[in-house]
DNA sequence: CGCAAGCTAAACACGT
DNA sequence: TACGTGTTTAGCTTGC
C-alpha cells in the first residue's frame, strides 16, 4: 500500500528530512508544484510582517554589522583572515542564525567565537546557495568586499527567516523581544543612520549582482530550504516603509514592485506566486505572460487582491497589537531588552533553560506564550538539524506539534492569540490534530460536532487548511476513529462527534511522565507552584474566554479544555501538580468510550465529556466551564 | 534499541 | 457510480 504511495512518499521525506516533519502541506513543499503551493501560501501572509519585520532585521543585521566591524572581527575585508582562529561547530555554526539571535550568540560565545560562527554560517549557506542556484563556487571575481557584502546579506535573509518564523508561530507576539536586547528604536539610536544606509545600499548593489533570480517573497525562503531565497529588495522595499533613513536604497527610485526582467513580486523559482496560483512559469517572459492572461484586472484578481489586502491589514493591526502587548508586558516585568542576561534569549528560544530564569510573572501569557515560539526553534536545536532544514520550519511535523504539546501550550491560549494569524497564514498550526478535532468540538455549545462540521471549523480557523484537504480530512477522520477520546454519537441531524474529555486527558499525561527531563526543568524553573500560578494568570490574560472563566477545578474535564488541556500535559500531569486537580474525573457521566486502542484505560466510566451517546447530550450545557471559554471567533 | 505518539496514505465497508 | 463517512492497517519519523 504505502509503495504505492511512491510520489507521496518521496514528497513528504524530504521535509521530514529536515526535521521538519511532514505537513499535509508538506507534500505540496516537496514536490514541484507542492512546493510551489506551499511557498505560495506562506507569501499570503508575509507582505504585511515583511515590511515590519524586514525593517528589524535589516537592522538587526546592519547592527551586527556595524558591531562587528567595531569590534574589528569581520569587516568586509577580512572576513577571511581571522576566522579559522576560533573553532566552532560547525552545526552551531548553522544554527545559530536560525535558532539563536545575534545577542544570544554573544552572550553565549565570545567575541571571537561569535565571529567564527558568523562566518563558518555564512560561507554555508552561501555555499548553499550557490549550489541552490548553480552558481557554483564563488566566482573570483567578487572581491572580498562584495562577498563580505553577500554574507552579510545571506545573514540578513537568515535573520528574516527566522523572524518570519517565529512570527508565523507566534504570531507575532513578542516580535520585538524576540530581537533581543535591542528594540528597533534602540537600534536606530545607537546605529547612525547613515552607517545603516551605507550597508544597506552596499548590501543592494552587491546583492544584485549575485542574486538576480532571488524572489521577493520571503514565505518562499520560510518553507523551502533555500537559505537564501530573500533577495535584498524584499528587504529594501520593507525598509523603505519604516526607517526614512533607510530609504534611498536601490529601489527608492520606485515606491511600488517593479517588474525588472530579473525579478517580480508575484514570481519566484519558476513559479507564479500570485495567491492560489502555483503556475509553472520558465522564465520571467513566460510568467508576465501568465500573470496577464490569468491575472488580468477581473473580478477574481479584485477578490484575492482585497483578501490579501485584509491578510496584510488584520497582520498589521495583529503586530501592532502584540507589540504593544510585549511592550506593556516587559514594562511591567521591569525586563530591560537590553539587559545581557544568559537566557533572555528570544521568546524562539524559551526553552527550560530560559524558563528556569524567569520568574513565574515573566510571561504573563503564561507559558501558552513560549510554547508556539519555543516549538520551531527549540525543535531544531534539539535535533540539530540544519539551519536549511530549520528553513522550512513553517510546515513542522509531528515533531513539532508533539513539542508543543510537550510545552503545554493551551491550544486555545494560542489560538485565542494568534487566531487571526492562523485564519489568515497558511501556517501550520502547531498542534495534533486530536487537540485541534479536541478545540473545535468543545469550541461549540453543544460540544459536538459532525464531520463536515469539524471541517468547516477546520477550514475557518486555519488558513492551512484550505488546501490538500484530501489529506488532513483523511487525517481527521483518522483521529476521530482512533482516539477513544473522541465518541461518535448517533444524533438527531446524524452522526455527531463528541470529545470524552476523559480521555482526552488520559493520554497526555504519560508524556509529561515520560519526559522527566522537561518536567524536571519545567519544575526547576518554575515550580509547579509557580507555574501554575503564571499559567493560570496567563489564562486569565488570555483572550479566550475559557481562560477567564472557569476556575480550574471547575474545568475538571472538559472545562478547561482548551488550555488546559495542554496545560495539564505540561506542567501539571495529573500526578505533579497539585494544584490543578482540573482532569481528576470528576464527571460521572456512563458514556462508553470507544473501545478500541484502549490503553490501560483507567476508568471509563468517568467522562468528563458531555458524550451523549445514542442522543443528543442533555448536560451540555454543565459543561459550561468549557463552553465559557468557548469563544473562538 | 524499543516503545509510544503522530502523521500520512490507502484500502475497504456502508450508506446516500 | 460517485461521494461522504468510518474504520483499519501500515509505514515513517521523532522523542524518550
Amino acid at each position: 500500500m504505502m509503495v504505492e504511495s511512491a510520489s507521496e512518499s518521496i514528497r513528504s521525506t524530504p521535509t521530514s528530512q529536515n526535521g521538519v516533519g511532514s505537513l499535509p502541506n508538506q507534500p505540496d513543499g516537496g514536490g514541484g508544484r507542492e512546493g510551489g503551493t506551499s511557498v505560495e501560501s506562506n507569501g499570503e501572509l508575509t507582505p504585511a510582517d515583511l515590511l515590519h519585520f524586514q525593517q528589524q532585521q535589516a537592522l538587526q543585521v546592519a547592527r551586527q554589522f556595524l558591531l562587528q566591524q567595531a569590534t574589528g572581527l569581520s569587516s568586509p575585508s577580512n572576513t577571511e583572515n581571522k576566522q579559522p582562529s576560533v573553532q566552532v561547530p560547525v552545526s552551531v555554526a548553522m544554527m545559530s542564525p536560525q535558532m539563536i539571535t545575534q545577542q544570544q550568540m554573544q552572550q553565549i560565545l565570545s567575541p571571537g567565537q561569535i565571529q567564527a560562527v558568523l562566518q563558518q554560517q555564512q560561507a554555508l549557506m552561501l555555499q548553499q546557495v550557490r549550489t541552490v542556484k548553480g552558481l557554483g563556487p564563488l566566482e573570483p571575481v567578487m572581491g572580498n568586499k562584495q562577498l563580505a557584502f553577500q554574507q552579510q546579506l545571506l545573514q540578513m535573509q537568515q535573520i528574516q527567516q527566522q523572524h518570519l518564523l517565529n512570527l508565523q508561530r507566534q504570531s507575532m507576539v513578542g516580535l520585538q523581544s524576540g530581537q533581543g536586547p535591542m528594540s528597533l528604536q534602540n537600534l536606530s539610536q545607537a546605529v547612525s543612520p547613515s552607517d545603516l544606509h551605507q550597508l544597506l545600499k552596499e548590501m543592494a548593489n552587491s546583492q544584485e549582482e549575485s542574486n538576480k533570480q532571488d524572489s521577493l517573497d520571503l514565505t518562499t525562503s520560510i518553507t523551502t530550504s533555500y537559505p537564501s531565497k530573500v533577495s535584498p529588495s524584499t528587504a529594501h522595499t520593507s525598509l523603505t516603509n519604516g526607517q526614512s533613513v533607510l530609504q534611498n536604497t536601490r529601489r527608492d527610485s520606485s515606491s511600488h514592485y517593479e517588474v525588472t526582467p530579473s525579478s517580480h513580486p508575484l514570481y519566484g523559482h519558476g513559479e507564479c506566486r500570485w495567491p492560489g496560483c502555483e503556475a509553472l512559469c520558465e522564465d520571467m517572459g513566460q510568467f508576465i505572460k501568465h500573470l496577464n492572461m490569468e491575472h488580468a484586472l477581473d473580478d477574481r484578481s479584485t477578490a484575492q487582491c482585497r483578501v490579501q489586502m485584509q491578510v496584510v491589514q488584520q497582520l498589521e493591526i495583529q503586530l501592532a497589537k502584540e507589540s504593544e502587548r510585549l511592550q506593556a508586558m516587559m514594562t511591567h516585568l521591569h525586563m530591560r531588552p537590553s539587559e545581557p542576561k544568559p537566557f533572555t534569549q528570544p521568546l524562539n528560544l524559551v526553552s527550560s533553560a530560559s524558563l528556569t530564569k524567569m520568574s513565574p510573572d515573566n510571561y504573563p501569557d503564561g507559558l501558552p506564550q513560549p510554547p508556539t515560539s519555543a516549538t520551531a526553534p527549540i525543535t531544531p536545536l534539539r535535533q540539530g538539524t540544519s539551519v536549511i532544514s530549520s528553513s522550512s520550519l513553517p510546515s513542522l511535523g509531528p515533531v513539532r506539534r508533539r513539542i508543543v504539546d510537550k510545552f503545554c501550550t493551551p491550544i486555545s491560549s494560542e489560538l485565542a492569540q494568534n487566531h487571526e494569524f492562523y485564519k489568515n497564514a497558511e501556517v501550520r498550526p502547531p498542534f495534533t490534530y486530536a487537540s485541534l478535532i479536541r478545540q473545535a468540538i468543545l469550541d461549540t455549545p453543544d460540544r459536538q460536532l459532525t464531520l463536515n462540521e469539524i471541517y468547516n471549523w477546520f477550514t475557518r480557523m486555519f488558513a492551512y487548511f484550505r488546501r490538500n484537504t484530501a489529506t488532513w480530512k483523511n487525517a481527521v477522520r483518522h483521529n476521530l476513529s482512533l482516539h477513544k477520546c473522541f465518541v461518535r454519537v448517533e444524533n438527531v441531524k446524524g452522526a455527531v462527534w463528541t470529545v470524552d474529555e476523559l480521555e482526552y486527558q488520559k493520554r497526555r499525561p504519560p508524556k509529561m511522565t515520560g519526559s522527566p527531563t522537561l518536567v524536571k526543568n519545567m519544575i526547576s524553573g518554575l515550580g509547579y507552584g509557580a507555574l501554575n500560578a503564571s499559567y493560570q494568570a496567563a489564562l486569565a490574560e488570555s483572550n479566550f474566554p475559557l481562560m477567564n472563566s472557569p476556575p480550574l477545578l471547575n474545568s475538571s474535564g472538559s472545562g478547561f479544555h482548551g488550555g488546559h488541556d495542554d496545560v495539564t500535559s505540561t506542567g501539571e500531569p495529573g500526578n505533579s501538580n497539585g494544584s490543578s486537580p482540573r482532569l481528576s474525573p470528576q464527571y460521572s457521566q456512563p458514556v462508553h468510550v470507544k473501545e478500541e486502542p484502549a490503553e490501560e484505560d483507567v476508568r471509563p466510566t468517568l467522562l468528563s465529556a458531555p458524550t451523549n451517546q445514542k442522543t443528543v447530550l442533555p448536560d451540555d450545557q454543565d459543561m459550561e466551564p468549557e463552553t465559557a471559554m468557548e469563544d473562538l471567533p
